[in-house]
DNA sequence: CTACCTGCAAACTTTTTGCAGCCCA
DNA sequence: TGGGCTGCAAAAAGTTTGCAGGTAG
Protein backbone atom coordinates (compact mmCIF):
# COMPACT_ATOMS: atom_id res chain seq x y z
CA UNK A 1 0.00 0.00 0.00
CA UNK A 2 1.48 3.41 0.99
CA UNK A 3 4.88 4.43 2.49
CA UNK A 4 5.71 7.49 4.69
CA UNK A 5 7.58 10.42 3.43
CA UNK A 6 8.87 12.88 4.74
CA UNK A 7 7.02 14.94 1.70
CA UNK A 8 3.79 13.73 2.38
CA UNK A 9 4.09 14.45 6.60
CA UNK A 10 4.94 18.08 6.15
CA UNK A 11 2.06 18.72 3.51
CA UNK A 12 -0.77 16.83 5.80
CA UNK A 13 0.95 19.02 8.81
CA UNK A 14 0.72 22.20 6.88
CA UNK A 15 -2.60 21.30 5.89
CA UNK A 16 -3.81 20.68 9.63
CA UNK A 17 -2.28 23.66 10.95
CA UNK A 18 -3.72 26.25 8.76
CA UNK A 19 -7.04 27.67 9.00
CA UNK A 20 -7.22 28.73 5.64
CA UNK A 21 -8.36 26.66 2.75
CA UNK A 22 -5.18 27.00 0.37
CA UNK A 23 -4.70 26.20 -3.28
CA UNK A 24 -2.20 23.68 -3.99
CA UNK A 25 0.67 26.16 -5.08
CA UNK A 26 0.62 27.79 -1.65
CA UNK A 27 0.87 24.48 0.14
CA UNK A 28 3.58 24.39 -2.36
CA UNK A 29 5.14 27.21 -1.22
CA UNK A 30 4.67 27.29 2.38
CA UNK A 31 5.90 23.49 2.41
CA UNK A 32 9.25 24.44 0.65
CA UNK A 33 9.70 26.38 3.48
CA UNK A 34 11.00 23.40 5.37
CA UNK A 35 12.01 21.14 2.39
CA UNK A 36 13.07 23.91 -0.37
CA UNK A 37 13.94 21.30 -2.72
CA UNK A 38 10.54 19.77 -2.93
CA UNK A 39 8.24 19.90 -6.07
CA UNK A 40 5.27 20.92 -7.34
CA UNK A 41 4.46 17.37 -8.78
CA UNK A 42 4.94 15.94 -5.36
CA UNK A 43 2.80 18.51 -3.62
CA UNK A 44 -0.38 17.58 -6.32
CA UNK A 45 0.31 14.10 -6.53
CA UNK A 46 0.12 13.62 -2.17
CA UNK A 47 -2.98 16.16 -2.54
CA UNK A 48 -4.79 13.27 -4.59
CA UNK A 49 -3.23 10.48 -2.78
CA UNK A 50 -4.18 12.17 0.72
CA UNK A 51 -7.45 12.88 -0.65
CA UNK A 52 -8.13 9.12 -1.85
CA UNK A 53 -7.79 8.27 1.87
CA UNK A 54 -9.92 11.22 3.15
CA UNK A 55 -7.41 13.05 5.10
CA UNK A 56 -7.78 15.81 2.97
CA UNK A 57 -10.41 17.25 0.89
CA UNK A 58 -10.84 19.70 -1.60
CA UNK A 59 -13.40 22.10 -1.49
CA UNK A 60 -15.93 23.41 -4.62
CA UNK A 61 -18.51 25.65 -4.35
CA UNK A 62 -19.30 28.75 -5.59
CA UNK A 63 -16.09 29.18 -7.23
CA UNK A 64 -13.75 28.21 -4.84
CA UNK A 65 -11.77 25.45 -7.57
CA UNK A 66 -8.55 23.85 -6.23
CA UNK A 67 -8.76 25.00 -2.50
CA UNK A 68 -8.04 22.11 -0.01
CA UNK A 69 -8.22 21.78 3.51
CA UNK A 70 -7.30 19.27 6.05
CA UNK A 71 -10.63 19.53 8.53
CA UNK A 72 -12.04 16.71 7.90
CA UNK A 73 -15.83 17.44 10.08
CA UNK A 74 -18.49 18.08 8.08
CA UNK A 75 -18.95 22.05 7.49
CA UNK A 76 -19.92 24.42 4.91
CA UNK A 77 -17.89 27.54 3.51
CA UNK A 78 -19.17 30.98 2.46
CA UNK A 79 -17.00 33.38 0.51
CA UNK A 80 -16.51 36.89 0.30
CA UNK A 81 -17.26 38.16 -3.29
CA UNK A 82 -15.11 40.88 -2.45
CA UNK A 83 -11.92 40.21 -0.53
CA UNK A 84 -12.17 36.55 -2.19
CA UNK A 85 -11.42 35.77 1.53
CA UNK A 86 -13.14 31.92 2.78
CA UNK A 87 -14.64 31.21 6.34
CA UNK A 88 -16.08 28.04 7.30
CA UNK A 89 -19.64 27.54 8.50
CA UNK A 90 -19.48 25.87 11.42
CA UNK A 91 -23.14 26.38 12.78
CA UNK A 92 -25.33 25.11 10.48
CA UNK A 93 -24.96 21.48 9.64
CA UNK A 94 -28.60 19.90 7.22
CA UNK A 95 -28.36 16.35 8.92
CA UNK A 96 -31.74 15.12 7.04
CA UNK A 97 -30.93 16.39 3.71
CA UNK A 98 -29.06 13.28 2.37
CA UNK A 99 -31.65 11.80 2.99
CA UNK A 100 -34.30 13.16 1.83
CA UNK A 101 -31.95 13.68 -1.92
CA UNK A 102 -31.41 9.48 -1.44
CA UNK A 103 -35.59 9.01 -1.30
CA UNK A 104 -36.43 11.67 -4.23
CA UNK A 105 -33.49 10.84 -6.85
CA UNK A 106 -32.67 7.18 -5.82
CA UNK A 107 -28.96 8.22 -5.80
CA UNK A 108 -26.97 6.54 -2.77
CA UNK A 109 -25.52 9.78 -1.47
CA UNK A 110 -22.19 9.70 -0.06
CA UNK A 111 -21.65 13.37 0.31
CA UNK A 112 -23.01 16.58 0.02
CA UNK A 113 -21.24 20.66 0.04
CA UNK A 114 -22.79 23.39 0.81
CA UNK A 115 -21.37 26.83 -0.16
CA UNK A 116 -22.87 30.68 0.29
CA UNK A 117 -21.71 33.54 -1.69
CA UNK A 118 -21.93 37.43 -0.15
CA UNK A 119 -19.52 40.39 1.41
CA UNK A 120 -18.31 39.66 4.60
CA UNK A 121 -18.87 42.06 7.63
CA UNK A 122 -15.74 44.04 6.85
CA UNK A 123 -16.24 44.36 3.34
CA UNK A 124 -19.80 45.74 3.77
CA UNK A 125 -18.32 49.19 5.32
CA UNK B 1 -24.32 47.95 -23.72
CA UNK B 2 -24.19 44.75 -25.43
CA UNK B 3 -25.19 44.11 -28.85
CA UNK B 4 -26.84 41.15 -30.37
CA UNK B 5 -24.45 38.42 -32.65
CA UNK B 6 -25.55 35.32 -34.11
CA UNK B 7 -22.71 33.47 -32.21
CA UNK B 8 -23.73 34.89 -28.81
CA UNK B 9 -27.63 33.90 -29.79
CA UNK B 10 -26.61 30.33 -30.82
CA UNK B 11 -24.56 30.18 -27.38
CA UNK B 12 -27.35 30.65 -25.24
CA UNK B 13 -30.01 28.63 -27.61
CA UNK B 14 -27.52 25.93 -26.91
CA UNK B 15 -27.44 26.04 -23.43
CA UNK B 16 -31.40 26.70 -23.34
CA UNK B 17 -31.61 23.62 -25.10
CA UNK B 18 -29.88 21.09 -23.51
CA UNK B 19 -30.71 19.38 -20.35
CA UNK B 20 -27.18 17.97 -19.68
CA UNK B 21 -24.35 20.36 -17.88
CA UNK B 22 -22.17 21.02 -20.56
CA UNK B 23 -18.44 22.02 -20.30
CA UNK B 24 -16.70 24.92 -22.33
CA UNK B 25 -15.60 23.07 -24.95
CA UNK B 26 -18.95 20.57 -25.52
CA UNK B 27 -20.75 24.13 -26.37
CA UNK B 28 -18.16 24.96 -28.60
CA UNK B 29 -18.45 21.77 -30.53
CA UNK B 30 -22.18 21.81 -30.65
CA UNK B 31 -22.32 25.85 -31.71
CA UNK B 32 -19.71 24.37 -34.45
CA UNK B 33 -22.74 22.60 -36.07
CA UNK B 34 -24.26 25.92 -36.50
CA UNK B 35 -21.35 27.90 -37.13
CA UNK B 36 -18.22 26.11 -37.98
CA UNK B 37 -15.74 28.53 -37.89
CA UNK B 38 -16.49 30.07 -34.54
CA UNK B 39 -13.77 30.48 -32.13
CA UNK B 40 -13.45 28.66 -28.85
CA UNK B 41 -12.54 32.37 -27.56
CA UNK B 42 -15.88 33.61 -28.42
CA UNK B 43 -17.54 30.91 -26.50
CA UNK B 44 -15.89 31.99 -23.21
CA UNK B 45 -16.28 35.41 -23.85
CA UNK B 46 -19.53 35.30 -24.26
CA UNK B 47 -20.16 32.67 -21.28
CA UNK B 48 -18.53 35.22 -19.23
CA UNK B 49 -20.74 37.80 -20.20
CA UNK B 50 -23.95 35.81 -20.06
CA UNK B 51 -22.85 34.65 -16.51
CA UNK B 52 -22.45 38.30 -15.68
CA UNK B 53 -26.13 38.95 -16.89
CA UNK B 54 -27.73 36.09 -15.30
CA UNK B 55 -29.04 34.19 -18.23
CA UNK B 56 -26.51 31.15 -17.84
CA UNK B 57 -25.20 29.99 -14.57
CA UNK B 58 -21.95 27.98 -14.09
CA UNK B 59 -21.98 25.41 -11.47
CA UNK B 60 -19.77 24.22 -9.14
CA UNK B 61 -20.01 21.66 -6.25
CA UNK B 62 -18.52 18.55 -5.69
CA UNK B 63 -15.60 18.90 -8.54
CA UNK B 64 -17.94 19.89 -11.09
CA UNK B 65 -15.61 22.75 -12.32
CA UNK B 66 -16.62 24.55 -15.57
CA UNK B 67 -19.88 23.34 -16.23
CA UNK B 68 -22.41 25.11 -17.31
CA UNK B 69 -26.22 25.65 -17.70
CA UNK B 70 -29.26 28.40 -18.60
CA UNK B 71 -31.40 26.99 -16.40
CA UNK B 72 -31.71 30.08 -14.47
CA UNK B 73 -34.20 29.00 -11.43
CA UNK B 74 -33.01 27.93 -7.76
CA UNK B 75 -32.04 24.04 -8.22
CA UNK B 76 -29.15 21.84 -6.27
CA UNK B 77 -27.40 19.22 -8.31
CA UNK B 78 -26.44 15.54 -7.68
CA UNK B 79 -23.24 13.62 -9.15
CA UNK B 80 -22.83 9.92 -10.21
CA UNK B 81 -19.39 9.24 -9.03
CA UNK B 82 -19.31 6.42 -11.13
CA UNK B 83 -20.44 7.26 -14.44
CA UNK B 84 -20.02 11.14 -13.92
CA UNK B 85 -23.26 12.74 -14.74
CA UNK B 86 -24.89 15.27 -13.30
CA UNK B 87 -28.75 15.49 -12.51
CA UNK B 88 -30.59 18.46 -11.55
CA UNK B 89 -32.31 18.07 -7.74
CA UNK B 90 -35.57 20.15 -8.13
CA UNK B 91 -38.16 18.50 -5.00
CA UNK B 92 -35.78 20.65 -2.63
CA UNK B 93 -35.12 23.96 -1.64
CA UNK B 94 -33.51 25.45 1.35
CA UNK B 95 -36.02 28.80 1.43
CA UNK B 96 -34.48 30.11 4.68
CA UNK B 97 -30.97 28.92 5.12
CA UNK B 98 -29.65 31.74 3.55
CA UNK B 99 -31.04 34.47 6.36
CA UNK B 100 -29.67 32.12 9.16
CA UNK B 101 -26.37 31.98 7.55
CA UNK B 102 -26.65 35.60 7.13
CA UNK B 103 -27.42 36.32 11.19
CA UNK B 104 -24.79 33.49 11.89
CA UNK B 105 -21.62 35.07 10.12
CA UNK B 106 -22.71 38.85 9.55
CA UNK B 107 -22.33 37.90 5.84
CA UNK B 108 -24.43 39.70 3.26
CA UNK B 109 -25.62 36.56 1.65
CA UNK B 110 -26.08 36.83 -2.27
CA UNK B 111 -26.21 33.11 -3.53
CA UNK B 112 -25.80 29.49 -1.94
CA UNK B 113 -25.18 26.15 -4.33
CA UNK B 114 -25.53 22.77 -2.85
CA UNK B 115 -23.99 19.92 -4.17
CA UNK B 116 -24.55 16.06 -4.11
CA UNK B 117 -22.17 13.08 -4.70
CA UNK B 118 -23.27 9.56 -4.89
CA UNK B 119 -23.88 6.77 -6.92
CA UNK B 120 -26.93 6.72 -9.67
CA UNK B 121 -29.62 4.44 -9.70
CA UNK B 122 -28.12 2.68 -12.90
CA UNK B 123 -24.73 2.28 -11.66
CA UNK B 124 -26.25 0.77 -8.36
CA UNK B 125 -27.39 -2.28 -9.82
C1' DC C 1 -19.36 56.22 -38.02
C1' DT C 2 -18.03 53.87 -33.80
C1' DA C 3 -18.18 50.74 -30.40
C1' DC C 4 -18.70 46.27 -29.73
C1' DC C 5 -17.78 41.81 -31.47
C1' DT C 6 -15.28 38.11 -33.93
C1' DG C 7 -11.55 34.69 -35.51
C1' DC C 8 -7.04 33.55 -34.84
C1' DA C 9 -3.12 32.60 -32.40
C1' DA C 10 -0.17 33.25 -28.70
C1' DA C 11 0.21 33.44 -23.87
C1' DC C 12 -0.95 31.98 -19.24
C1' DT C 13 -2.44 29.12 -15.43
C1' DT C 14 -3.20 24.93 -13.41
C1' DT C 15 -2.60 20.09 -13.23
C1' DT C 16 -0.76 15.72 -14.95
C1' DT C 17 2.75 12.57 -16.48
C1' DG C 18 7.18 10.11 -18.04
C1' DC C 19 11.52 9.13 -16.46
C1' DA C 20 15.62 7.96 -13.93
C1' DG C 21 17.16 7.58 -9.51
C1' DC C 22 16.19 7.30 -4.39
C1' DC C 23 14.57 5.28 -0.15
C1' DC C 24 11.50 2.87 3.02
C1' DA C 25 9.95 -1.54 4.65
C1' DT D 1 15.66 -5.92 -2.97
C1' DG D 2 11.24 -4.23 -4.85
C1' DG D 3 7.90 -1.09 -5.35
C1' DG D 4 6.41 3.13 -3.94
C1' DC D 5 8.12 7.92 -3.87
C1' DT D 6 10.76 11.99 -5.44
C1' DG D 7 12.64 15.92 -8.35
C1' DC D 8 12.74 17.57 -12.74
C1' DA D 9 10.95 18.89 -16.91
C1' DA D 10 7.91 18.39 -20.59
C1' DA D 11 3.22 17.92 -21.79
C1' DA D 12 -1.58 18.41 -21.40
C1' DA D 13 -5.77 20.77 -20.31
C1' DG D 14 -8.35 24.79 -19.60
C1' DT D 15 -8.88 29.70 -20.04
C1' DT D 16 -7.58 34.44 -21.21
C1' DT D 17 -5.96 38.12 -24.15
C1' DG D 18 -3.93 41.19 -27.98
C1' DC D 19 -4.73 42.31 -32.46
C1' DA D 20 -6.63 43.49 -36.89
C1' DG D 21 -10.64 43.33 -39.31
C1' DG D 22 -15.89 42.85 -39.41
C1' DT D 23 -20.63 44.38 -38.12
C1' DA D 24 -24.74 46.01 -35.69
C1' DG D 25 -27.21 50.06 -34.64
Amino acid sequence: MHRHSRQRKVILDVLKRTKTHPSADWVYREVKKEIPNISLGTVYRNLKLLQSIGEVTEISCEGNEGRFEGNSHLHYHITCQKCGQIKDVDDIILHDIEGKVARATGFKITNHCVGFAGICPACLE
